[in-house]
DNA sequence: GTCTATAGAGAGATAGAC
DNA sequence: GTCTATCTCTCTATAGAC
């Protein structure tokens, strides 16, 4: 954040935690249900003094998008990138989405909220938010050379994603919401590793690839 | 409805215009932020009106759940029914599942949203709509006697499920919004008819099956 | 059954003191 | 930087006429 330039230690200290809080909240209760005066009272000061960070409601929320997404681009960024042959760095992405979820599950609800309110104009902030996301995945897959290896020509690869990003989406927010009798808790270091294994064999069987084949 | 009985054959008409109107706009807007004003116009009638037939917001919302959800419930049950293999009534159960969305596309939007509301006490009133969906899994695929020609072994059936489910209500609410240059209308005949056929290669992929094997 | 009118709560934004 | 006080708007819910 160029930010911390504009502000004393103690300022970007109280900024974070007003983002942090605000991340959780509203992923838990979504930007019309959530009441500044709740952020406020979890960072432990005034409504008020929230304008002094954020202009309004709007800005705060979408500085929790950008710091969301910001950090997804970032972990997926860093799994795609190298010269590893294709169908390693997918899955290598793979593991890294399933692994930035499971650290900031947040994402997870706002995602779903996101999508379900990209209509009309919350559709542009949406889009600005994720087509970095497929230029990536077109500059760092679909453009390479032993793309071949993938055979992504069986799959859409528009699908082939939202199958895998709803895989991961619904089992961190909707198995406990939907089957809480199992017990999961989709955070445990546990559920985490049977996921992203899970995860992993769905991409395989889907790609028609075999598996790790590396150390 | 057993309602039909309380009302005249006017208000019938009126309490399912409300219901209707109620249903795409909760779906598109979201609780918090839709106003009973703009369900009231799109019935062409006034706010108050609404009270006649729900005694307040809330009411009204969750009879908008019970009829989607209910609508999905014959036509999953229907499905499942009958005396067919597994693996020919999972097809078949998926292609009912595809086909309700593609009929009824605010399901999509309404299950992201209450997936991700679903905490504290809202998560009971989710739990409610879809426990029976469970519970009609247990007993028309899980407890069959030719369950292990599905292979469901090798697949957890709830990952399996939520994998379908995500890829089929990420296709019909986020494609249209994530990747618009498509120019992909996922309720036209013709994107169903491919979007059908994805999911069934998806499914069958999952499952280890080896596809169409019926008339 | 449907309307008009109004009451009343909630919550975001703003002004200005400390 | 953070606070208190207040303004204002929005929208639900209610009362009661037609």
């Amino acid at each position: 954040m160029p930010e911390s330039a504009k502000w004393g230690p103690r300022a970007e200290r109280t900024r974070s935690a007003i983002l942090e809080a605000a991340e959780t909240i509203f992923a838990e209760r979504g930007f019309a249900s959530t009441r500044l005066e709740d952020v406020a009272e979890n960072v432990g000061i005034r409504r008020a003094s929230i304008v002094y960070y954020y202009r309004d409601k709007r800005e705060l929320y979408d500085a929790v998008l950008d710091s969301v997404f910001g950090g997804l681009r970032e972990h997926l960024g860093r799994a795609l990138s190298g010269s590893a042959p294709v169908a390693e760095r997918i899955e290598d992405a793979v593991v890294a989405w399933v692994d930035y979820v499971g650290q900031r599950p947040s994402i997870a609800r706002l995602i779903l909220r996101e999508v379900a309110d990209a209509s009309g104009e919350r559709r542009e902030v949406l889009r600005r938010q994720t087509r970095p996301f497929f230029d990536l995945i077109e500059a760092a897959i679909l453009r390479s050379p032993d793309i071949d290896d993938a055979r992504l020509a069986a799959v859409d690869p528009v699908h082939l994603a939202s199958t895998i990003a709803g895989a991961t989406i619904f089992f961190v927010a909707g198995v406990p919401a939907l089957v809480p009798e199992l017990g999961v808790d989709p955070l445990s270091e546990e559920h985490q590793t049977l996921h992203r294994e899970e995860v992993l064999r769905i991409l395989r069987r889907l790609l028609g690839t075999r598996g790790p084949r590396r150390a």
